[in-house]
DNA sequence: AATTTACCTTGACCCAGATCAAACCGGAAA
DNA sequence: TTTCCGGTTTGATCTGGGTCAAGGTAAATT
């Protein structure tokens, strides 16, 4: 496959899949028209890199298929994972000329991107990107915060079965179904890219990994499609606080 | 000291200390005139409550003088701060009830507060407040984003002498001073909520700083006020990786 | 069919940081 | 001035997860 293949879509904003989730997600019809006007996409491999830390970068940009990661390198190679980023989340930052992590396709990626400047005019003078943008980035916050808990509180065990936890949920509501009883999906990341959302070595996501299948928590076909008999049953093992949320 | 003893405050926004940086920051005089009506004092006294994460919160503020902490506790008791509060950061979150985390004053706290409602009246009829949360809220981000990479891949050492670099910086911006050199402050967080905050327990808190001081690193007078004699020393010591924010 | 390559698993051992326990320190209360 | 008491230090020991090392498996390449 020839190695630049960016082979270039282009979908109106109307049939777009993540058109009601994404930063355009509360734009009238006249904000959307000037979105569509500096929007382009972009198509990457799985594996590829979409931007290094620290590149200029002229564009932000909305996932609109497919799964990047975010991540930050130590000088001594030490790597941690703090991001995710899904279908309708929003990739740079208005205002900023650099790339602050290092994005990377997971998957087979497409990219509605928007030009810095147009886009930060667009934010300048219409109000529900702005908003919308405002709303996505506090629910960012909230996630990251929960990763934090994650990160420094949490077991090898309780963190496999958290991620596992967010993936079933994602694919669920991809799927629409409830995250209920029996649901499988497939892993999108390798061992090593786990490990490094976890802040765990890879051979501890192998044996944790290995540990829930030996206790039934999950069942593998292959190493990467996983069946989940009871979704109640993984989220105890995660110590899932996730009362909140409930009230009102 | 009496126990409800909030003696009520009342500045003019024009000479709050915090008028530049807090959400406030880009208001024009006539949005300022708006959130005077609707804003209030509180005062707080050191180790105090402000909120239980899942109560009701009916309404947002800013933190004008003192120090608060956003915290996470699972139920076996495990806890987690996800936030260090300082004079100009925002509390609350427009549009959600109830608090998501525990916000506690470590020091003698004021805040200044808006009811929610009025407030998101403002946000929508006005521009300036919501741009400005926005950098906020991106910016809290980035630290959120910082602080996974500690909690996930930095040793005990690394992350004592991160923490005491960010206190230390931001204790040398509030008194107007470069953070070169040698600089002294006094720390705002007992061992355990540096703990907290840090993914340690206080133990392992206590023989990093022994250590740190040992070699020179810092130096203490008493249990609290510390003096960093070479500050590019103590980043070494943090492996902080923050060439990024240079580059343009 | 054989070889390479990228992932993944499993075992043996080790160590940073947790846990358990005791003592210390300095200010406030009695 | 002694007694608390919350915060802190330090020691002894334990252990979860890291490190190092050896295979295993399956898809891609030769």
């Amino acid at each position: 496959m020839p190695m630049q293949d960016m082979h270039i879509v282009h979908h109106e904003c109307g049939d777009c899949p993540i058109r009601h989730r994404a930063v355009c997600a509360r734009c009238d019809s006249d904000e959307l028209t000037r979105l569509e006007q500096i929007k382009y996409y972009r198509s990457y491999q799985a594996g590829q890199t979409v931007i290094w830390s620290g590149d200029r970068m002229d564009f932000v940009a909305s996932v609109v298929t497919g799964i990047a990661t975010l991540t930050q390198t130590m000088e001594d190679g030490r790597r941690q994972m703090v991001g995710l980023l899904l279908p309708s989340d929003f990739v740079g930052r208005p205002g900023r000329a650099t790339a602050a992590y290092d994005v990377t396709a997971t998957t087979d990626l497409v990219m509605c991107c928007f030009r810095k400047k147009p886009f930060e005019d667009l934010m300048q003078t219409t109000p529900h990107v702005g908003q919308r943008l405002l709303e996505m980035t506090l629910d960012e916050l909230d996630a990251a915060r929960e990763w934090m808990l994650l990160l420094g509180r949490k077991t090898a065990r309780e963190k496999i079965a958290s991620l596992l936890g967010i993936i079933a949920r994602r694919d669920a509501t991809l799927k629409l179904k409830a995250p209920k009883g029996a649901l499988s999906f497939d892993l999108p990341l390798t061992r090593e890219e786990m490990a490094d959302y976890l802040g765990l070595t890879l051979e501890t996501v192998s044996r944790q990994i290995s540990a829930l299948k030996r206790d039934g928590v999950i069942a593998l076909e292959g190493k990467r499609h996983v069946t989940i008999p009871d979704f109640d049953r993984l989220m105890e093992e995660a110590a899932d606080d996730s009362d909140g949320g409930f009230l009102d």
